[in-house]
DNA sequence: CTGTTAGCGCGTTCAT
DNA sequence: ATGAACGCGCTAACAG
């Protein structure tokens, strides 16, 4: 039976000729030309077809609406019917279709993670903290790595915005300063949680270790070990993360009535290279430091082999910590003390604000801000004393 | 102007109070009740609205058609309108939504990886490889981690059956021996391609390292270096991996005319424990090894601990290779000989691979396998003579 | 309790 | 060169 795809008439309809392959057909009551819908052309690697509610429903002759309500668990549904289209979803191996899924409730269950690398285990242990707690909730992760560019940062978050994905933690790279691209989620009303590498200026949930707290005990711990001479590897300074480092150095110095060397704060950035000449530099300084805490566990180890290097003894002659106890750092000679992050909470904990954040039903959130406190582990490295 | 939703009709439409807070209409002519199409409800986190091409057509009152294909570059639209099509966009921060562009195209533009974990950075490596080819070919990834459990493997292969992954590259937990999860991808016409941890029984694509031969040649390396009691530490054998690796360590053996003592064989699974227990005990033979293989980088690492803390002196009374290439095996001391593996290499090809096939109008395709080499990296754990 | 329908955003014929 | 209509798979509103 065919029918008028304009006035839906049924009897006045005559064919008309054959157009590219099809029957056209002529609607007499509305004097419209129109063919039968047609399939859309499949690409040839769609060899076969995966299963769908309407599948289902065919095979059980009810409608799919009926398929979906009783996929749902939806309570006002016959148990026999449920029964039936539970068996037959299991029959037919079927999997909902989550683009469909997430086109038509405008959310796509998926969360956005951003960071900039995950060669070292930090990142992986944070990400593995945020799907333990996005899964049972229901959601997927996305997981972009911004390789430490800008650039690849920028792509990520277009990926994402693309993606309709309902959230988004992320930390940024060493060279972020611009942070237009994240204001895009803002813009979209989608929620953002920025967590161990933040930015200023951004007015959004953060999640982030006590770092200043960390540098203030790691430094301490060297003074009460006997330093006096105390240098800092520091790192970039457009990271919080790094300037929270040098400030808790500072502040134990000073609170210890240490004198602070300028001399003795060498920045760098955060790779192997310039660790290392950074503490060439300072091991090669007239008046050697007799202690250094380093940004982080990588500068602190480049540190070492370059003590080691010059036959300097540790921690006899010099006295180390980093920061972050990467599984590096146990195992290396001397053992590195350093401060360990709790990096599977902060991972949850973000995860957890923004879940919170997408179920709200405020307009107005008011950001959150989670700070977690570091684990001084001690090692060979600075152990001077029992 | 109101139109019947039925027959198109707008003159004969009269008003028919007000259901559920909605006008409510009769179209006289096809006796018709009915009210306006209704927004669907959304849910309160979706504050803002995202650009879609509708929302350009209306800024720019053409239809929707033409933007789309604007946006798509195609050749046959006036170049003004295209201009004018990019501008908006631009201006309005327009960005496809890829749910609706795959629920259209019955094709999502994603590719899955399933890897056991990415603590190690040995996963982090190939996935890296991975996405350096998936990328520019207009792919995404999603990565998921069955955390070497075979539950979570399984619900993986569902979430990227849900996701309508177009293909996807997976490396199996150590426990995986079913491979019903796997044949589904295979039943939906999903390409699938294995590497370096695959299983027998699954005609698909393959990426592996040539285990046997790099084993060989770590083996014939300690012959070279003068030991004559070497040991291994072998994996779980229903890994080809670990067997391939223990049949390398039995052959350089044989061609070597070394003799192969059972005892000197260990099976451990692939944890620090009981990698670390199983040194310990062939350390503590009566009569010990001279020269030890391990499986993997880890293993070797908490042989090269307990047998500093037992004081046998690395390599003069007992020489270590491993498999792999870990980042601490260079810092570790002594400096860990070992088998690299070109691991961006293995993500790169399994992903060539695999867009082969997603791309491929073959119905039937035959499955390739790639084989990649190791290169020997010799360190301080086995060099004795030079 | 179940069927019918609109609409999510897009690419794609087909018609003009 | 452009517009109108449809279908991808699903949910939810609505009509029986």
């Amino acid at each position: 039976m065919i029918k008028c795809i304009k006035c839906g008439e049924v009897d006045a309809i005559a064919k008309s000729g054959i157009v590219r392959g099809k029957q056209r057909y002529f609607c007499k009551r509305c004097d419209y030309y129109f063919t039968q819908p047609t399939l859309m052309t499949r690409p040839a690697h769609q060899r076969k077809h995966q299963t769908t509610i309407m599948d289902i429903a065919n095979a059980l002759q009810i409608s799919k609406s009926t398929v979906s309500r009783a996929l749902q668990g939806h309570s006002d549904i016959n148990d026999n019917t449920r029964q039936a289209v539970l068996n037959m979803a299991h029959e037919l191996d079927y999997q909902p279709n989550l683009l469909a899924l997430g086109l038509a409730k405008s959310r796509s269950f998926t969360i956005g993670v951003i960071v900039p690398e995950f060669i070292n285990s930090f990142f992986p242990y944070i990400i593995i903290g945020a799907q333990q707690v996005a899964n049972p909730a229901g959601y997927h992760v996305i997981i972009c790595q911004s390789n430490e560019q800008l650039e690849t940062e920028i792509a990520n978050t277009n990926v994402l915005m693309a993606s309709r994905v309902d959230g988004v933690i992320a930390s940024v790279t060493a060279e972020t300063k611009n942070l237009d691209h994240f204001q895009k989620f803002q813009r979209a009303g989608i929620p953002l949680v920025m967590f161990n590498r933040i930015c200023d200026g951004l007015d959004v949930s953060k999640v982030l270790v006590d770092d200043y707290d960390g540098a203030y005990r790691g430094v301490e711990h060297l003074i009460q070990q006997g330093c006096t001479r105390i240098a800092h590897l520091a790192g970039p300074q457009n990271l919080q993360v790094c300037k929270q480092r040098l400030q808790g150095y500072l502040d134990a110095l000073q609170h210890h009535g240490l004198p602070v060397y300028d001399e003795l704060i060498v920045n760098g950035h955060l790779n192997k290279d310039t660790a290392q000449a950074a503490a060439r530099h300072l091991l090669e300084l007239p008046d050697r430091p007799d202690g250094i805490f380093a940004v982080n566990d990588p500068a602190a180890i480049q540190t070492i082999l370059v003590a080691k290097s010059k036959g300097i003894r540790i921690p006899a002659e010099l006295a180390i910590v980093g920061f972050s106890n990467e599984p590096t750092s146990a195992l290396i000679e001397p053992g590195l003390t350093t401060l360990a992050q709790p990096l599977d909470e902060i991972g949850k904990t973000a995860v957890q604000f923004l879940l919170g954040e997408i179920e709200s039903d405020e307009l107005d959130l008011i950001p959150k801000t989670g700070i977690l406190k570091t684990q001084l582990i001690v090692r060979e490295s600075s152990r001077r004393l029992g």
